[in-house]
DNA sequence: TGGCGCCTTCTACAGATGTAGTAAAATATC
DNA sequence: GATATTTTACTACATCTGTAGAAGGCGCCA
């Protein structure tokens, strides 16, 4: 499940608050997206061909919502990225976040906090 | 200045040794890529209209180097992702990584310990 | 000097993506 | 019911991607 830049502008949109209708959604977009209302219908048409999206009518107006989750597409991104530009490994990621990506000191100590956080607790 | 997954194929390989002729890349492809001879030197053009990469020729035969540096490059791949996927804010980028990877416990202290690394001898 | 093998440039073509128009059907309005 | 508005289903079309074949040029060897 592969989402193009323009299906992940739906997506987005439509995890926030579902199900909803083409209108509803198009009116919902980032306002830098300038859709017709038809384009919006063919990317909604596309999601649910992929079956990213279900589709229900209530009269003849269609409703949308997604079928898979956010976080689900977002781990098929990340892991996306990974193999393609990483060498599939979080190591060189985490490097190159840490090393290039100038964290300010508080995203450092957010990231510390989780991780340590992380540590009590687990089981394995 | 986006890759394609085929590129990054690419850009992978010749990352790694440079300069390389076509046929001498195409031999160092990971085995699973399984590219015609002329399919390489397609993606090879490509990049070179992108400025992705220089070509120069000795004799008949064209060498390729990269123009673009992997550092260069996965920064914009990772900001892509960020955008597209993660409201362009690394906040959500860590806690997803963190929470949801399943990092292994090497991996942890991998990251701890850069991440203190980076704490002792910065200047700002 | 005629092949053989390798390299190059062109051309091709199907599927994905971004973007939207048209026409017809359904619904709302007066 | 006639008209205006909205929605849907189809079609379109340029560009990008993945993948590769065809044809022509060049060096080397018998």
């Amino acid at each position: 499940m592969k989402l193009s830049k323009a299906e992940w502008q739906i997506m987005n949109t439509l995890w926030q608050e579902n199900p909803a209708t083409a209108r509803e959604l198009m009116e919902r977009l980032p306002s830098r997206v300038n859709w017709a209302y038809t384009t919006v219908k063919t990317m909604l048409s596309r999601l649910v061909d992929k079956k990213a999206l279900t589709e229900y009518k209530r009269g003849n107006t269609s409703f949308y919502k997604p079928l898979i989750s956010q976080r689900k597409a977002r781990s098929n991104a990340f892991k996306s990225l990974l193999d393609q530009a990483f060498n599939g490994a979080t190591g060189p990621l985490m490097h190159f976040l840490i090393e290039e990506q100038n964290l300010t000191e508080k995203q450092r100590q957010e990231i510390l906090t989780a991780l340590q956080k992380k540590d009590s607790g687990e089981k394995t």
